[in-house]
RNA sequence: GGUCCCGUAGCUCAGCUGGAUAGAGUACUCGCCUCCGAAGCGAGGGGUCACAGGUUCAAAUCCUGUCGGGACCA
């Protein structure tokens, strides 16, 4: 149940009302009309700018619009009082029946509430970390990797068929270099006195990768040419690469349903094919680039190259595909991979890119635009960096001085739950600041915190109740008195879970999981207060000695919260605390 | 040189499909525990929403340009 499209349907059904009636004229469209939380609650608990909306198509003044449309509106039984404010706003007041339901509705069904039928039967495909097997994720990973699943979730949540997949870049020379840099490792198990040049990768974690090649292979590689171990090499190096991926994944929550390998696109005809479908459509030429604009680059020469006309699906230059000797550019298989996802049936891809990929967003939204004929959307969603501090003063990564920041150092120091909520206290295009000791404080300037604390005092209320032999199954608090609740406090309260439906709809239509932790930070403040206001006013508290029945309907208010709260933490990944 | 992102309170940031007097946290001042968890709550001051145009009944929000910060491309 989402009260605010509840409401929206019946003042459209109003307006219907008044154009059968000569009162607006026919043929008006009300896309725009809204039904929202008011900035002041003062005006009361729905605003409607469906007046405003019409008044012009129709010639009519809004505010003559308006008091007509307040009549009808008032007619209902849903609606207590209808004021018209301003330039013509409708300040709706709701009947306290309306709030009793918002709570029975939750405490009715407690995992379904929230979720939502909107992105029904369309298929997403959320593409998140796809980091080089190359070595350990890191701190800018893991805030992808966190970004990129809550969105997931909170897609899912909104009716959409999610898949979560990661792209491995197994095909590529950087893969080679690893391989050389493992044979390295490998010689040393043997006793050898290595030397890691330039353009090989001296990390630590492969150490162990050589021992476990040499445990495989014995000394069969040892003097022998790069050709004949090269390809297992790589192989045997991607495979342990990726075990401990998946591992750092699964440290933070995240599962993947697909790993889609890069290298399987080659030697396939996948790439053929891509490039074929967009030849078939006229977009694959032979030609010669234009130098780029400004500087001019010191490698550049005018080379004869196969081309994708990009710039006919919004790219700013086309794009080689081909080198003039026959090679793919890194390009071609990116495009042959979106191929592959626009075939498997998917409505809408998303990418998650870190921001320095923000180059590629151009030319990879027009292959997905031409690939698919325009039918499939590419959002392409980039992370900002994180900025690391410890306890105030900025910490700085190097490889050289060891001082590299892995997510399983992340998830060691602050734990997955911590880690993931503040991975998500910022939009995913803004910088972030990611505290080591901050993010363990235990004060209200810690969301994370401040939002388990609510669900901690809601528990400790529950197991309270219990103790003084209060029911609190779901069932019999949703049939508790509930239009005792009638506190301003409380009201508003009720009013906040009343929006947690359409909280969901926008941050799911726009692709903003974010939104879910301002979100529960609000709820935990009205939670807050609600409560400190039983300090002064004892008949606010939630136990009311020696009368069950009020208890119970002021325990199924705070219970309704505890359960948007353990949904919305859910949607980010994160385990709601019962005490802390 | 070009592309993308950002510019909102002293600081860090929200701000929904364009909607009413632009909100939190922090910091500063003051108040609240014989009372369900004070790890909390309440009150107060603090703003040219970078700037200039435009669209609109209505712009922090959309469009154009300028300035400033960042990322990327060659």
């Amino acid at each position: 149940m989402n009260l605010f499209a509840e409401i929206r349907n019946l003042v459209v059904a109003s307006l219907q009302n008044m154009q059968a009636q000569g009162d607006l004229p026919v043929g008006l469209i009300f896309d725009a009309v809204t039904v929202e939380p008011p900035r002041d609650l003062a005006h009361g608990n729905m605003a409607t700018n469906a007046a405003m909306v019409v008044a012009k198509p129709s010639q009519k003044k809004p505010r003559d619009i308006a008091e007509r449309l307040a009549v009808l509106l008032a007619a209902d039984d849903r609606i207590e009082s209808v004021d018209v404010a301003g330039p013509g706003f409708l300040n709706l007041r709701l009947a306290p029946k309306i709030w009793s339901g918002v709570l029975a509705a939750i405490l009715a069904d407690t995992k379904g509430y929230g979720r939502s039928g909107t992105g029904l039967g369309i298929k997403v495909n959320v593409e998140y970390v796809s980091a080089n097997p190359t070595g350990p994720l890191h701190v800018g990973h893991t805030r992808g990797a966190v970004f990129g699943d809550a969105l997931a979730s909170l897609l899912d949540f909104a009716g959409y068929d999610v898949t979560r997949e990661y792209y491995i870049n197994d095909g590529g020379a950087q893969v080679d270099v690893l391989a050389r840099s493992v044979y390295l490792r490998y010689l040393e198990a043997h006793g050898q006195e290595v030397a890691f040049e330039d353009g090989t990768y001296p990390g630590d974690y492969l150490i162990e990768v050589g021992q476990a090649l040499k445990a495989q292979v014995g000394d069969a590689y040892i003097g022998v040419d790069e050709h004949v171990w090269l390809l297992e090499v790589r192989e045997f190096s991607t495979n342990a690469m990726m075990d401990l991926i998946r591992t750092d994944l699964l440290s933070l929550g995240v599962k993947m349903d697909v790993f889609y390998s890069e290298k399987s696109l080659y030697g396939t005809g996948q790439i053929e094919a891509a490039i074929e479908d967009l030849n078939n459509k006229g977009l694959i030429y032979q030609g010669i680039l234009e130098p780029p604009k400004g500087k001019k680059p010191d490698d550049w020469e005018p080379r004869q190259q196969t081309l994708f006309k990009s710039t006919d699906h919004g790219d700013d230059v086309d794009r080689p595909v081909q080198k003039s000797d026959g090679s793919w550019t890194y390009f071609a298989p990116d495009i042959a991979y979106h191929y592959d996802k626009v075939s498997r049936g998917f409505d809408q891809l998303i990418d998650v890119f870190g921001a320095d990929h923000g180059g590629y967003v151009k030319r990879m939204k027009a292959a997905v635009s031409a690939l698919s004929g325009g039918k499939t959307t590419l959002d392409i969603k980039l992370t900002q960096l994180v900025r690391l501090y410890k306890n105030g003063v900025p910490f700085k990564m190097s490889k050289r001085a060891g001082t590299f920041v892995t997510l399983s150092d992340v998830v060691e120091q602050v734990g997955a739950d911590a880690a993931r909520f503040v991975m998500l206290t910022r939009k995913n295009d803004a910088p972030l600041d990611f505290d080591f000791d901050k993010v363990l404080e235990q004060t209200k300037e810690n969301p994370v915190f401040y939002v388990q604390y609510a669900h901690a005092r809601i528990s400790s209320v529950l197991r309270k109740a219990v103790l003084l032999d209060i029911a609190v199954d779901d069932g019999t608090l949703a049939a508790a008195h509930l239009a005792s609740l009638t506190d301003i406090a409380e009201l508003t309260l009720i009013g906040k879970l009343a929006e947690f439906p359409r909280l969901i709809e926008t941050a799911a239509r726009a692709n903003e999981p974010h939104r879910i932790a301002f979100y529960l930070y609000d709820l935990a403040s009205e939670l807050h207060a609600l409560w400190n206001k039983g300090n002064d006013k004892p008949s606010l508290r939630f136990l009311q000695e020696g009368n069950h029945a009020t208890s119970q309907a002021k325990i199924a208010l705070i219970r309704a919260t505890a359960v948007v709260i353990s949904s919305g933490l859910g949607i980010l990944g994160v385990t709601p605390a019962q005490e802390m």
